[in-house]
DNA sequence: GCAATCGATTGCATTTTGCAATCATTTGGA
DNA sequence: TCCAAATGATTGCAAAATGCAATCGATTGC
């Protein structure tokens, strides 16, 4: 009846549990790089994510918190999603993918130069950046 | 006919298409943390991987290059995999994937142990940790 | 010999994914 | 007012991946 959900409780395995698959940290990276908030929006990415996969994975992301849905203002039928703060500390875990990546993997270079500008600013290029995400995706603040 | 095999040549979805599943950084931790190297050790882990998906993987670890296979000098049956310099390098990617499910999840405190005490000794801990990988991974060197 | 152990494969039911078509609702313009 | 376009999804269905147990041939240790 205590059951978990989960199949261990090693941070590890916890992590991969949330986000271990091919879509889900894509979404998170362009609504982080490419500023993308509406459900067409994330349709028209390199890797074309289908619809039913995406629905599924921002549902999924709005269940744990790493995500919130809100309506837009100007448009009915219109969501907006926008990262929590949970969301916003995936920043370093992307960051490093994207280190190993460009280390390892034959990436495109234009897509490698963000990645390569963060690397050269220094360490504080990552808080800098989810110091900007928090003034995008959370409230306002005074 | 030059069609790549890879969705896009992104960096962080070139990290996916390689370890973008809910297993295969798993077998890397083991190697990392619990000194794994033989088949039956992988077996052994909390999440219960079964053996058709630990071959699988392990072989594709090896084909893309973060993994090595050598037979065992005294037991001509087993088989044992070391970490290539490409596997090595994912430490840091690892590193932050605990940070981050320490912070947001309902983490094992006594598993949280390790990556608790890499983060209180500072960024050059996960440097130092790579180095003895490598001595255990890599030829012994001079 | 012979049981135990090695890495790995097979068979099969279940689940997930990929892909296209489609949905009901709302918007914007004529 | 009407109607096409756009919105976030859902559905149907084939293909692929996964989970699980049984099993494989080869080798080891006794």
């Amino acid at each position: 009846m205590t059951s978990s959900p989960f199949r261990s409780s090693c941070p590890i395995n916890l992590g991969l549990e949330v986000f271990g698959d091919k879509w889900t940290l894509l979404i998170i990276r362009d609504m982080m790089f490419a500023g993308k908030r509406h459900f067409r929006e994330f349709l028209t990415s390199d890797e074309g994510i289908s619809t039913n996969i995406l629905a599924d994975r921002l549902a999924m992301l709005t269940r744990v918190g790493i995500v919130t849905r809100a309506g837009d203002p100007s448009h009915r039928l219109k969501a907006i999603y926008s990262l929590t703060e949970k969301g916003i500390q995936l920043l370093p875990v992307i960051a490093q993918i994207s280190r190993w990546s460009r280390s390892h993997m034959p990436v495109d270079p234009t897509l490698a130069i963000t990645g390569e500008a963060r690397d050269r600013a220094g360490p504080d290029a990552v808080e800098a950046q989810m110091v900007a995400l928090r003034a995008m995706h959370l409230g306002t603040g005074s």
